[in-house]
DNA sequence: GCCACCTTGACGTGGCGTCATCGTTA
DNA sequence: TTAACGATGACGCCACGTCAAGGTGG
């Protein structure tokens, strides 16, 4: 089997049918083949593509940027230096906070 | 000077217009006195509200929360405890993508 | 005829930001 | 008269979740 509808694909990934519909909309995940019956029908391809996203996701990057990220696909270690960057702050601030609350508790 | 418009308490403790508007509207912080032309006019207590309100969210609480907690106001350290192991889930899973993306990058 | 799938569309979430339109005058 | 405030209301953002109403048959 390398095609798979939108459910199958949603099992196969545990992505919701509801984000890969998000995904079309937005124009991040296309399904390569549209049936007549107007189905989405997922290839080989558009899984990998997913499975890109799903990484891109994990580093917490946005859609949008993963968007156009896909398109460059050029300097990527760029990118993930400034991410490297941003999560950084975000830990931070995250951090300070749990620490403040770590010592009003102990 | 014991009382402010909006402008005023948004300059003072740089929380922004609309975010008091905001506040006023989902009944978190309503001000003390509606003069009759409608404005908003803020005491000192809705000032020192406005504050724990402020360190509440540094502690990443939602302002629903905020709401509830500021009216229960028993047995605070509870729900820092709870709140504490909420962020501390959140930085672990930032702390992964952080720690790949420097495994990649090193 | 029934079930399990598929579609699109509208609306909700959180915490506001951003106009737009209009009234007030600290 | 105008600038600088004030008000409310609608819509946008992000990444979807959640109905709702209807079509299709792998």
């Amino acid at each position: 089997m390398t095609q798979w509808y939108v459910k199958d694909l949603s099992k196969l990934t545990q992505v919701s049918v509801q984000t890969l519909h998000h995904y079309d909309r937005i124009g991040l995940l296309e399904p390569s083949v549209r049936l007549p019956n107007g189905y989405r029908l997922y290839a080989e391809k558009d899984l990998l593509k997913l499975q890109q996203i799903l990484a891109l996701k994990f580093f917490g990057f946005e859609l949008a940027r993963i968007k156009t990220l896909m398109q460059e696909e050029i300097n990527i270690f760029d990118h993930f230096r400034a991410q490297q960057e941003f999560l950084e702050q975000k830990v931070q601030s995250l951090q300070e906070a749990r620490q403040t609350l770590e010592a009003i508790l102990s």
